[in-house]
DNA sequence: CGGAAGATTTCT
DNA sequence: GAAATCTTCCGA
């Protein structure tokens, strides 16, 4: 299995994203290791999106890591309760990223389950919140190095199709004006992993 | 320094 | 449909 390099990452957004779905997420943890099939993302366009929250080049300790180059996690807190794994992309001082949205889980699924504290495999991964329980990230993987060891992608076995690949309006940013409208969203065609809605 | 809102999940 | 719950941002 061939694990993704940092060229992958060094372009917008938008193009990260579309080629994320379909690739595999890999967590090692003292537990032990686990893996899902990337199956919804969201692109975050920085500056001239106004959904992002590096919007209008607005810089912060939390969006700090979306300034350097690409390949790196970006990690935060949503309502106080949940985390959300962005992948930062694209070179450094562009602060792009894209929100990983829902994953199939395909390996470790006791352990996901476990910490889940539930047993349907649909349930487990569909939802940006979900995944990250799930797959045991918090704010301590915040900045790691997806070129790195402990979380990282790789290639699947078989390149998803291109028409297999769909694009829809992002989701919960209504907030965005007319940026909540761009599909900026892709979804693997078929998923019955995908956060609903 | 205080208030408001958010890239969500879960339960009623 | 609303609560849970806390970090971050913006205005005073």
């Amino acid at each position: 299995m061939r694990k993704i390099q940092r060229d992958f990452y060094m372009q917008d957004a938008v193009n990260t994203a579309k080629n994320l779905i379909g690739k595999i997420l890999v967590r090692k943890t003292k537990e032990g290791i686990t893996k899902g099939i990337i199956v919804e993302t969201e692109g975050y366009m920085g500056e001239t999106d106004k959904a992002a929250h590096s919007y209008k080049a607005l810089k912060s300790p939390r969006t700090y890591i979306q300034y350097g180059e690409g390949g790196y996690a970006y990690i935060y807190l949503i309502y106080g309760m949940h985390y959300c794994m962005n992948i930062v992309t694209n070179k450094k001082d562009i602060p792009h990223a894209v929100l990983i949205r829902a994953l199939e889980p395909i390996e470790g699924i006791d352990i996901m389950k476990k910490r889940r504290n539930i047993s349907n495999l649909k349930n487990l991964c569909n939802g940006p919140g979900k995944l990250c329980k799930a797959m045991a990230i918090d704010k301590g993987c915040y900045g790691m190095d997806l070129c790195g060891e402990e979380l990282y992608l790789e290639y699947p076995d078989q390149e998803i199709k291109e028409k297999d690949i769909i694009a829809t309006p992002r989701i919960n940013i209504d907030y965005a004006q007319e940026a909540k409208d761009f599909p900026w969203r892709f979804v693997l065609k078929d998923s019955k992993y995908l956060s609903v809605k």
